[in-house]
DNA sequence: CGCAAATTGTTAGTATAGCATACAATCTGA
DNA sequence: TCAGATTGTATGCTATACTAACAATTTGCG
């Protein structure tokens, strides 16, 4: 007779562990890291290179603090993201005309054109991670994780 | 009147970044793990050392491929997190008697207390975040996030 | 049984990410 | 006008994740 929970893992699982929420959290996201990786592998983008690519677009000349602050960086982070996005020539800054102390960003024509290509691999990922749930899941999932980072 | 999504955020917003689920789970993520460090900043312990702490409690003699199967990480990733613990004399590695190519782990007295410290943490940590919800929708966060990584 | 293949641990190297600190340039407000 | 805040930048440290290669050991096939 079975009489932990963990030998109703079979002792393969991750007994107590597995009634912490924040545990379930890391591991899911460390699922979607995995596959965002290898959906990305041939564009060679991260999750937060897509992201600052994405939002640059969506806001020309948006400022690299305000970037930072939208997908919740740090300036020195989001300093060495851009520094690569502008060493492969997928964005440039510009001194801001309203505040000195601002660069505006810009994505190059390179940059458009590889941010189409992520948006394309994004519907593909997208769809491996939303296939386990109904629409109505989805939404409530989407809901209860901006509780958590809102 | 408002016409788009970004600008019912008020243009401070993700737009349409906000409807990528994984997105949501990369920030929730972010957010859960930032407050984990805050909360563990005496202590001086990451989730993963936490984690391998607590299955090595659960699991005397584990072995380290064990570890990182049941946790996601892979042999080398695994090897650092475990390196630290047995540099700061949480953790002892013995070789396994039954295999000799595998190590059998084990608590140090100062692991056994550093993880009883860690416990009382991470329910100060899990109340933080489960404050959020209603008991029936933590126990479907959790569920749909096994779906995920399971 | 004996040997090839698989498993486990280890080491080394690379890349990303996060954070703290310090400094310079610029802007803001009293 | 000038002190303080903001923004970008540079530097250094830590943690994590992955690959590749290698040694020791075990497993299983012929």
């Amino acid at each position: 007779m079975a009489d932990t929970a963990s030998q109703v893992d079979g002792d393969t699982g991750i007994g107590a562990l597995g009634d912490i929420v924040g545990f379930h959290i890391r591991l899911a996201h460390g699922a979607v890291y995995r596959h965002f990786t290898e959906t990305f592998a041939d564009l060679g983008l991260t999750q937060k290179q897509v992201s600052v690519l994405w939002l640059a677009d969506d806001h020309p000349g948006i400022a690299q603090i305000e970037v930072g602050r939208r997908i919740r960086m740090d300036r020195a982070t989001t300093m060495t993201i851009i520094n690569r996005l502008q060493d492969r020539d997928l964005m440039r800054r510009e001194r801001s005309d309203s505040d000195g102390r601002k660069q505006a960003l810009h994505l190059t024509a390179a940059g458009v054109a590889a941010l189409a290509q992520a948006k394309n691999a994004i519907a593909a990922h997208e769809s491996w991670l939303k296939s386990r749930f109904t629409d109505d899941e989805v939404e409530k999932l989407v809901e209860m994780l901006t509780r958590i980072h809102e």
